[in-house]
DNA sequence: GAGTGGTCTAGACCACCGT
DNA sequence: CGGTGGTCTAGACCACTCA
């Protein structure tokens, strides 16, 4: 949402409605229509560039109110699959399709979507002190105990990222309970009630140091595609706080937005995360 | 906007409302509340953690109907400042603020956004076929008339990003008419009533070829931050297809998302674009 | 000027959270 | 159980696009 351009257009916020949080799919009207769309979209019904009917139009056949027709537009507004404009129709967006929070938050549940296999080993397990930046993530005191999880995560059994979750000591010690063949710990938490809602991601790059080059198999100091994630549950409150490293040539990040979605930023001077400047590692 | 957690929470997209494309921010009543919130809490009148007053007193203080605030929150929720959850008031978060879509889609109003000096020089302009890659990207047929504009960016003159921004003929032949010390290409387009509404960026990495070596001043080789953006107009059809190559430690890109925000994706094998997998040149 | 999307209202009901 | 946010309706009016 959010800004636009000078004389015609210009910014101004998006807009979205709130949603609920955890219903099966087709209860809510919202959610079959634009359930609904969507397959009529993917299953080629509506080409990209082709106009989708009017609000009106949907509302009788869906024998919604137009009120209910619009969120689901919205919906799908939001996920890149449509355009709006006021006084035309809306048009069918080409383009990748975004992914859901959870495939983004989880690299098993986003593995699992794609199709691949998704694996991994826990290298270790450590409580320990949090440092200052770890802290400061997760607004804990400095020093405060925290539970770090370092491990490797594969697609088909090829190495592909290593993970560094940092958890306060009520998750943590909830993970480190869990078997030690557990694919998604994310998943694992949710279903003991720990909940995930929002996150703040940083990509930028970095280099192996000795952890990821054995992991990984690579060099000290190779290149990588670095995402730093902290992650809260709906009162705001840090659960986890975690940097992933990606091999190069294993992963790409895709970010849509609009006029009506915003969410995606640059950043230079270190704001709340310095920047990965640390340059390669002599090695 | 959308997926979320299993058991309890899971999945399902979130959804938002339309939004109008150019309208003074205080023009809409669902805008002023959005401004007059997001300066209190930004003045700290809600610290982070805080509870926001119910949907239905701020309809009272704002003498507006509970709908509208609850679009107002809605963009909020967009930007990162609030969560919501049944049966609980909203809560004030911290972290990162979100950029306007403005400041994501051109360099210079980001950097103007961060009270950096942008600056830059173009390199050339070269009218060529559209090589397989722009013409899909661009929605265009092989061989078609575009622009290719070579721009090295800086950030107070220091060289931060090359960008090679691929324009269909029409639009392009808007850009080679531009004055060549026009700092923001995009800001000049939109004036000249060219609409850019949505975008599908992709960050991964790459290494510097002759031109990126010359304009940045690095060794051919260097890896490279990359960010590669395809912009399209409210009917869908493309207006920019960009390159972006940033130097490492100069620039981070960020993410807010939500159970009712998604927009963000990784990517695995090539779907749309191709990962950056060529490797460092032989160098 | 007809068609269509964006804004806004007023009210209803439900699901969930905490006390 | 009361408070609060999420869903849905029905209708009104306006702003913009396009023929």
């Amino acid at each position: 949402m959010s800004g636009q351009k000078a004389s015609r257009h210009s910014s101004g916020p998006g807009d979205m409605v709130q949603e609920e949080h955890g219903t099966p799919d087709r209860d809510l009207r919202y959610r079959r229509v634009a359930a609904e769309l969507r397959e009529a979209i993917i299953a080629g019904e509506y080409a990209a560039g082709a106009k989708l009917p009017p609000e009106g139009t949907l509302a009788e056949r869906y024998s919604v109110s137009r009120g209910t027709v619009r969120h689901a537009l919205a919906v799908l507004r939001t996920d890149g699959l449509v355009t709006s404009r006021r006084g035309t129709r809306r048009t069918v967006l080409g383009g990748p399709r975004a992914q859901s929070f959870s495939e983004l938050l989880s690299f098993t549940n986003w593995a699992r979507s794609t199709g691949e296999t998704p694996g991994g080993r826990v290298d270790r397990v450590v409580r320990r002190p949090a440092e200052p930046l770890d802290a400061e993530q997760l607004g804990l005191e400095a020093g405060a105990e925290v539970y770090l999880v370092l491990r490797l995560r594969t697609l088909s059994g090829e190495p592909v990222m290593v993970e560094r979750s940092i958890y306060p000591a009520r998750v943590g010690a909830l993970v480190a309970e869990l078997p030690p063949d557990t694919v998604s710990h994310t998943e694992a938490l949710v279903m003991q009630g720990v909940l995930f809602t929002d996150a703040d991601h940083t990509i930028d790059l970095t280099w192996a140091d000795a952890d990821d080059a054995r992991l990984l198999d690579c060099p000290v100091g190779q290149v990588l595609l670095r995402e730093r994630r902290r992650t809260t549950n709906p009162a705001g409150v840090p659960v986890e706080w975690s940097e992933d490293r990606y091999l190069p040539g294993t992963i790409a990040f895709t970010v849509h937005n609009s006029v009506a979605t915003s969410t995606l930023g640059r950043r230079h001077s270190p704001r709340t995360l310095p920047v990965g400047t640390d340059g390669p590692p002599a090695a």
